[in-house]
DNA sequence: TTTATATCAGAACGATCATTCTGATTCAAA
DNA sequence: TTTGAATCAGAATGATCGTTCTGATATAAA
């Protein structure tokens, strides 16, 4: 029997994330995930502690991995909604190279799966949610300062809401193009509102 | 010990239901399901064969029960934008009695849950999203039937994706209020849209 | 080479799961 | 009152879960 090389914990919760994102958090065993990230339980144990906190370490690397490198751009002194356009874009064409239907968000899956019955991972998944509003409202305020900061609040609310039904959605519908369409077409209006007369 | 009183099927469903609803599937055990519904489990296995199938019937019985008396409305022929937002008027009142944050929506919930490992439950989420969409096409066309359709089957799309969104938001604030701006302004960056000159 | 430490492979463990089975109890027809 | 089908309560079953343990093997310092 060939010995297992040595993992380091990056690639591990690298590798971990993978499967919890593919597959949940319910429906990933840890027979699965020795298999799927060619780790010993030893390795995992000794580097997470147990699934849970395994699943803790993902749902972080999640955020440097794939929300911040699309993200941080939105959150720029000198974005507007050119930019947050340019988020959606990135996640969608993501998601079309992942494979459509698709695995979504981790973090807006886990808003329905996990968070409901764990304060850790509910708290967060509101963490994350505050940020993509404070980045929404960011980007709404570089794109119309005169416009008043209640209705642009509001706005970066919608926005929020949005983009989790977009990721809701990205699960379902195979058609990539629709989910640009509706981003886009969503954007529009927003635009079409904050500069109407 | 008392002996439990015998539970048509239907209290057996709507008691499930609950459970399921508030639960989720993976975190319902059939333990859990027993005390819940007050029934044996020789009473469940014998009216519904297995969790699986008893799932499915609660999940019937959600849309007959809840999602139903709130969208025929919108599926009416005369129907208008205004029926659109009582419909979201109606599910967010529901939700602050439940309490919010809540269980969201049982369909919503199992297309991020169950739907990815679950051909039979995917076609049923699929199928309810497409009702959606053709109940709010049918209000935007009864609103303004001079849009041109590809604009407001474009619109109607939008629309099931904020729905989505709703709900998923629903599981994390505690603000109905929040979901009622948001529903309320969404609607109206609709109508702003269709009625620019 | 010897020894200590770390990691390996995989069995073992107790808990929990969905499901099935057993034997008692009820209730209505005979 | 007797009988038999239906339903009860709850134990038994086998599978699977997360976690821990055992003993072999590799690596590196002595």
């Amino acid at each position: 029997m060939p010995r297992k090389a040595n993992i380091s914990t990056q690639d591990l919760t690298d590798r971990a994330l993978e499967h919890f994102w593919k597959n949940g958090f319910h429906a990933s065993s840890m027979d699965d995930l020795v298999k799927s990230t060619g780790a010993t339980r030893h390795a995992i144990y000794g580097a997470f502690g147990g699934k849970k906190q395994m699943f803790l370490a993902c749902f972080q690397r999640y955020q440097d991995l794939v929300v911040s490198p699309a993200f941080t751009q939105v959150e720029e002194d000198d974005a507007t909604l050119e930019q947050v356009a340019s988020y959606f874009e990135i996640q969608i064409t993501r998601a079309e190279e992942i494979g459509l239907p698709g695995p979504g968000c981790l973090v807006a899956n886990s808003a329905t799966e996990v968070a409901p019955h764990d304060t850790e991972v509910h708290a967060k998944v509101d963490a994350h949610n505050t940020r993509l509003k404070q980045g929404f409202l960011n980007a709404l305020n570089n794109e119309k300062p005169d416009v008043p900061p209640e209705e642009l609040e509001m706005l970066a609310g919608l926005l929020v809401v949005f983009t989790n039904g977009l990721w809701s959605t990205s699960r379902l519908t195979k058609d990539g193009e629709f989910l640009r369409t509706s981003a886009d077409q969503f954007l529009e209006t927003i635009r079409t509102r904050i500069t109407a007369p």
